[in-house]
RNA sequence: GGUCGCGUAGCUCAGCUGGAUAGAGCAUCUGCCUUCUAAGCAGACGGUCACAGGUUCGAAUCCUGUCGCGAUCACCA
């Protein structure tokens, strides 16, 4: 609509004022003006002088003898309401209607894609409420960009190697007296966050222990064996040691199952995982290059790093004095595989705010080294999610669960539809599918509804309320205009008997309240026409406002309805027949 | 201290490419169950849009400064 009136605007300003308009300003008519749709003519007063209201109304009046959709216009102030004919909408309702998949594009061949990556979680521990916020918005995004006709790739990378996985495995071998997911019955990723816990309480005793032998408190958390073992077996690790890497891979494929259920009971999936074993000794030579080409610069130590304190940020560091690399060197090295990996055009990562810096620096030096699709990188940014009690804190047990919290969410739905009785009648599995999807739908929009770069406060309790703005009252609001489509067909017909024996005097009543309707009916004064045309005007005013359609009309002497009405339509033909002068039934 | 983000009703949030009297939900209060599922509907109450300047015909929205909250500024990831 925007963009027929637009255009008329412009043509109009050209041949009443010769004058060029490049931008037209709409907003929604507020409630208590009439119209649908309103053109901000203060805009204007750049390139056409003179008074707002008058350039308004001769705007309007060319936009109404113009453009067919519009009905009518008022001015109030430099505002210009746009009445909307009715057939507009009537006839955009059809086409949605007719469409299947309305709105989504798809993608064509050929086009380069876009890669989105969340999730991205570390092995050592199960996910929590802060990996379902990024979750959420990873997958939803990715799945907007896809409905935009774009080709989508999902991806996590799963930061699978490093010194935190090593903490578990030793805490395994020490403690672990050969427990695994299938003699716990634990989640494998449950069962490696357990020892992960216990390293950091052995941790903690023997900095205790330290301490009390009179070390300083640094000292204590750098000497404390524990901490050392597992240092050593991250070296190990690195130099490929069989008995390490064997463990390393068995827990890992524990945490695996274990997020694979938990992903899909959240509903996200990917569809291509990288993980940080392969990739984290990538990077290393696009900095040598970059250093030959000059983007980077050595240090005496032999570290390398970028400035960039001509873009306002600090000096990066991008290789260790030993060699290594550091994060920045991976993330460079990671986005170039990905490049290449696919044909790739954009890459979105949806990471938390407190990496704002570091994406700011990985696309800054990405097309400092020349890569053009630096450009099309992208960091979602999001907020940390709160709790009432403050922040979340793995350590201290502060952590919210994401099994546990759907599982409660699930339940909640439970409960409560229980004490309301809405679901009595149907099956124990139909059950069960309902109260998850309520209680997920709750978490979902309760999550997405803020805006990604706010914190959230996640209070448990309001999330599942189930009134106001929230998923039920959504998914509550589908349900009820299924039901008016499902339910109309049997208990909300009714039948309108209209008799026609006085033809003339009906004929004229009805051609002044739809003319151009009838008017064709009235040149033959037939009783069957006249019924036809009034029962296209019905079918007209279902379609309008989408209820079912009407299931037959038979004439002889008498035309019958048989039309499933909402409240609003029913009301519509009520006053119709009144005005005729015919009998309304009781229940209309 | 530098940088980035946030600050709107008692609470949780929309609105931010400048436009009319700043909107929802929760909470509080008043009505609505024979008529579509009351997980609902109709209405009332509730605002110095953190503060102060500036730009503009017009500022919650743009600019500057101040205050408050958070993040970040590692040879951690």
């Amino acid at each position: 609509m925007q963009n027929i009136l637009e255009k008329a605007v412009k043509e109009g300003f050209k041949q009443i004022y010769d004058a060029t308009i490049e931008n037209v300003e709409f907003q929604a008519t507020r409630k208590d003006f009439d119209g649908d749709i309103t053109i901000v003519v203060f805009a204007f007063l750049r390139h056409v002088k003179g008074n707002p209201v008058e350039i308004g109304t001769k705007i309007g009046e060319y936009l109404k003898e113009n453009v067919a959709e519009v009905a009518d216009f008022n001015v109030v102030k430099g505002f210009l309401n746009l009445v909307i004919a009715d057939v507009y909408y009537a006839n955009s309702f059809k086409n949605i209607n007719a469409s299947s998949n309305y709105g989504i594009i798809e993608a064509k061949d050929g086009e380069k894609a876009v890669m989105v990556e969340y999730s991205s979680p570390n092995t050592n521990k199960p996910l929590h409420l802060g990996h379902i916020r990024n979750n959420l918005l990873g997958y939803s995004v990715a799945e907007i960009i896809k409905a935009s006709g774009k080709k989508v790739y999902k991806t996590q990378i799963i930061n699978d190697r490093g010194i935190h996985i090593c903490k578990s495995m030793l805490a395994w071998q020490r403690f672990g007296n050969n427990e695994t997911p299938e003699s716990t019955g634990l989640k494998g990723d449950k069962l490696v966050g357990n020892y992960y816990v216990a390293f950091d309480k052995a941790y903690k005793e023997e900095i205790a222990q330290l301490i009390s032998e009179g070390k300083t408190e640094d000292e204590a958390k750098k000497q404390a064996p524990i901490l050392l073992e597992a240092q050593a077996m991250l070296l190990k690790w690195e130099a490929g040691d069989e008995e390490v890497v064997t463990l390393w891979k068995t827990m890992n494929e524990w945490v695996y199952k274990g997020f694979d259920q938990t992903y899909k009971e959240l509903g996200v999936d990917f569809d291509k995982n990288y993980y940080e074993s392969n990739t984290y000794l990538l990077g290393k030579d696009v900095v040598a290059k970059g250093l030959e080409k000059g983007v980077f610069f050595k240090k005496e130590d032999g570290s390398v790093w970028i400035d960039l304190s001509a873009e306002g940020l600090d000096e990066k560091i991008v290789l260790r004095a030993d060699g290594t690399a550091v994060y920045m060197t991976q993330d460079i090295g990671t986005a170039i595989e990905r490049f290449k990996d696919y044909d790739l055009n954009e890459l979105v990562y949806t990471v938390g705010n407190e990496q704002d810096y570091h994406f700011k620096v990985l696309f800054l030096i990405l097309s400092k080294l020349g890569y053009d699709w630096a450009k099309n990188m992208y960091h979602l940014s999001y907020g940390m999610v709160d709790l009432p009690s403050g922040k979340m804190k793995s350590r201290e047990g502060t952590v919210v669960d994401a099994d546990d919290l759907m599982f409660e969410m699930t339940n909640t739905a439970r409960t409560i539809s229980q004490e309301l009785g809405k679901l009595d009648g149907y099956s124990e599995e139909e059950k069960e599918t309902l109260y998850k999807t309520i209680g997920l739908g709750a978490l979902k929009y309760y999550i997405l509804k803020v805006d990604p770069k706010k914190r959230i406060l996640f209070n448990p309790e309001e999330s599942v309320d189930f009134n106001g703005n929230t998923g039920p009252f959504i998914q509550y609001t589908y349900a009820r205009i299924q039901s008016i489509l499902r339910k109309a067909d049997f208990n909300y017909s009714t039948e309108v008997k209209v008799s026609l024996h006085s033809k003339e005097k009906e004929l004229i009543k009805i051609m002044e309240l739809f003319p151009e309707t009838i008017q064709n009916a009235a040149l033959n004064h037939s009783p069957a026409l006249i019924a036809n045309y009034t029962y296209d005007l019905v079918k007209q005013y279902n379609s309008f406002y989408q209820t079912v359609p009407i299931l037959g009309c038979d004439v002889e002497n008498e035309m019958i309805f048989r039309v499933q009405l909402s409240k609003k339509v029913g009301e519509i033909i009520k006053d119709a027949f009144k005005l005729l002068g015919i009998n309304v039934p009781e229940r209309m």
